[in-house]
DNA sequence: TCCGCCACAGAGAGCGCTCTCTTTAGTTAT
DNA sequence: ATAACTAAAGAGAGCGCTCTCTGTGGCGGA
C-alpha cells in the first residue's frame, strides 16, 4: 500500500541521471547515452531496455552537462532592440516570434529572448552572444548600420537578420518586399484615377522607411509623373506623426487626391486630419496604409493596406539559421518575401476627377 | 607590427577558460572563481589581477559548466500557450514581454520563450520545465483550469501566473482588475445618463471574460437596475464576433443606448454595426471598450476604453518570481493591478434622453 | 618563544554527460 | 579449428566550473 502510494506520486527530489537509467536498464552509461543521442550502434534489445527505464524514471537529459561536452547549447538567441516593439505595429512582434518558434520547436531548440533596453545592455550582449551561450542569433535589424551582426559573424556566430541591413556585407537576411508593396499600392492608386498622390514616409534612417518611399517613387515615375519631393512628408510610424504629416501635405498641396502611408497607424492619423478638413475618403482623397494590422479594419472607411507575411518571415529566418548551422557555411543569403495589397473602402474609386 | 595586428583582432577560436584567466593573473583557478562569484574572501590585489586578466582575454564564464555544478540555470521560462497571441489584442504580448525582460535583465537572467503549439508540445513542456532547464516559470494563464502550473509547483518549480486561474489553489498570480475596470466603465455610462446598457462579453470559459462580465453586472445592480441576461451577449474577443453580438443585441433591444465591450476589437466590430443601423455614436448609443489598444484611437469616434497596465503586470510577475527564488518560499501570493478608464468620444454625453 | 587565530589562497573532487578507445561476442572465411 | 572481421557494449577521460577542505603566512597574546 505504502509503496504504491509513493510510486504514484510524481518523481520528486533530485532528477534521475543517465547513470541511474543505465543501471535500471542493465547496460552501461555509454550505451544509454547512445540511445539518447540517436546513435545507430545500439541493439534493439538494449535500446528498448533503456527507453523503458527512462520512461519509468521520467528521465530528461541534463542539458548543461550535454552542452559542456558537446559545445552545442541547442538554443537560439532572438535579439529585439528596444524601439522595435514601440515602432512596429501590432501583429509584428507576436507574428514574428510565432513563426520562429514554430520552426525551432520542431527541432527541439529553445528560443532565448534578448531585449537590450540600454546601451549597457547592448554592450553586454556581444559578450554574451559570442561566449557560446547560444548556437545562433536571429536579429530584427532596426538601424541598418548596427555593427553587432557583422562582429558576431566574424567571431563565427551564425546570424540571420530580419529586415534588410543598410550595409552591403555578407549578412544573411530575410526581408519583405517593401519596395514592391509600396509600388503596387501606388500603382493601384494611379490605376483608379488618382492624379496627385502624396506619401507619408517612415523614418528615413531605417530600411523599411527608405524602401517604401522608393516603391512610391518608382510607381510615380513609371506612371509618367516625375516624383516631386514636396509630395513626400516623413513620419515616425506613429499616429500623431501621421496626422501632422497629413496636415502639412494638405497645406502644401490642397489638390492632392490620394496619399500612401508607410504604416496603418500613420494612415489612421491621416484619416483623422482628412475628416477634420472635410475631405471625404475615398471620394476626395484615397488612402492606402501598410502592414494590414488590426486597425486597418477598424477605421472608417476601412483601410486598404499592404500585407506583409510576418509569420513567414519568422519561419524563414529560423530556417535559414538552421541551414547555416547544419551546413557550417555562412554565405550571405537573401530572401525577400512577397507583399500583397488588400483593397478596402479607403481607396475605392473616387468622385473628384 | 604583426603582433599588434593580431592583438587588435577580436579573440577568435576557443573561448578562454577560467584556468587561463587564473594563469595570466598568477593565481589559482579557485581564487579566480571567487572573483566571478562575488565571494568576499579575495584580497584586493588578487581581485584586480583577475579582473585585468579577464578583460584582456575577454573572458566570459561558461554558463553550462556553472549550471552543472550549481544547479542553477539563471534562466526563466515564459510559457505562452498558442491561442494567446491570437486572442489578445495588440499591445499585450510585446508589453508583457517587455516588462518581464526589464526586470530579468537587471538580474542577468535569461528569458526562454516557450510557445507550445500543439498538444504534443504541451506534454513535452512539463518534462522540459521540471527537468531543471529553468529556475522558474512564468505562465500566461489562458484556460484557468490548466493543470500544468500546479503540477510544476508540486515538483518544486516556482511558478507565477499572469491572469487569475480559475481554481483556488496555492498559485501565485498577477492579474489586472478586470472586475473593477468593467465596473468603472459601466458606472461611467450610468453617470452620463445611459439607461439601457448592454454588454458584449469575452469567452466565458476564461477568467478575463468572466471577470469583465462580473464588473458589468456589479455596476448595473449597484445602479438600481437588476441585471438582465438578455442584455449580455458573448463574443470571442474578435472583431467579427463583436459585430455579430452587436446585431443580436440591437435586434433584441432596439432601445439600448450604451454597450460595454470586453475588448476594443469587439468594440470596433460593434461600431461598424451601429453605423450600419444608423445609430449615432455617442448620441444614440455610447460605446466603451477594454484594453485601450492602438485601435481605440483609430476608430470613429475614438473609443473610450479601460486601460490595463500590461507592462507593469510583466514586471510584477518577474518580481514575484524572483522573490520566490530568493526566499525559497512559494506561498500563493496574489497581486491585482488597478485599471483605469480612458474617456474618449465614443462615450460622450448622449442626446437621446 | 611558542601557540592559536585569522585572512586568504590552493588542491582536488565531482557535477552529468559525450565520445574515443578498447574489449567482447558473434559470424564468416579459410 | 583457427584466423579475420564486424557489430555492439564497456571503460574512462574530460568538458569548465564551484565549493569544500586543507594549507600557509602573518600577527597578537600568553
Amino acid at each position: 500500500m505504502y509503496k504504491e502510494t509513493v510510486r504514484a506520486l510524481p518523481q520528486i527530489g533530485p532528477a534521475p541521471t543517465l547513470e541511474e537509467v543505465a543501471k535500471v536498464a542493465g547496460v552501461s552509461r555509454a550505451t544509454a547515452s547512445r540511445v539518447f543521442t540517436a546513435n545507430p550502434k545500439v541493439s534493439p534489445r538494449a535500446r528498448r531496455a533503456v527507453e523503458r527505464a527512462a520512461e519509468k524514471l521520467m528521465y530528461v537529459p541534463n542539458r548543461a552537462a550535454r552542452t559542456l561536452v558537446t559545445g552545442r547549447t541547442d538554443s537560439i538567441g532572438l535579439v529585439i532592440p528596444e524601439p522595435t516593439s514601440l515602432l512596429f505595429g501590432d501583429p509584428f512582434f507576436p507574428g514574428l516570434v510565432r513563426g520562429i518558434s514554430e520552426v525551432l520547436t520542431r527541432r527541439q531548440l529553445q528560443l532565448v529572448l534578448l531585449m537590450p533596453q540600454s546601451t549597457a545592455d547592448e554592450t553586454r550582449l556581444e559578450g554574451y552572444l559570442s561566449a557560446g551561450h547560444v548556437d545562433g542569433v536571429l536579429m530584427v535589424s532596426l538601424h541598418g548600420n548596427d555593427p553587432l551582426p557583422e562582429r558576431l559573424l566574424r567571431r563565427g556566430m551564425p546570424v540571420v537578420l530580419g529586415g534588410r541591413p543598410s550595409g552591403n556585407g555578407p549578412l544573411t537576411y530575410v526581408d519583405v518586399d517593401n519596395v514592391g508593396g509600396a509600388r503596387i499600392a501606388v500603382e493601384h492608386l494611379i490605376a483608379t484615377g488618382r492624379k496627385h498622390i502624396a506619401t507619408i514616409t517612415g523614418p528615413l534612417d531605417m530600411g523599411v522607411g527608405i524602401d517604401r518611399l522608393q516603391g512610391y517613387r518608382d510607381a510615380i515615375r513609371q506612371g509618367g509623373n516625375h516624383a516631386d519631393g514636396s509630395y513626400e512628408q516623413a513620419g515616425d510610424f506613429g499616429q500623431e506623426s501621421g496626422a501632422v504629416a497629413m496636415q502639412a501635405l494638405l497645406d502644401r498641396h490642397p489638390e492632392l487626391d490620394a496619399v500612401f502611408c508607410a504604416s496603418d497607424v500613420m494612415a489612421a492619423g491621416a484619416l483623422e486630419i482628412l475628416r477634420r478638413n472635410r475631405r471625404r475618403v475615398p471620394q476626395d482623397v484615397a488612402v492606402v496604409g501598410f502592414d494590414d494590422s488590426t486597425i486597418a479594419t477598424s477605421t472608417v472607411p476601412a483601410l486598404s493596406s499592404v500585407r506583409q507575411p510576418i509569420e513567414e518571415m519568422g519561419r524563414e529566418m529560423a530556417r535559414l539559421l538552421l541551414a547555416t548551422l547544419d551546413s557550417g557555411t555562412s554565405g550571405g543569403k537573401r530572401v525577400v518575401l512577397a507583399t500583397e495589397l488588400v483593397v478596402r473602402a479607403s481607396s475605392g474609386r473616387g468622385g473628384r476627377e
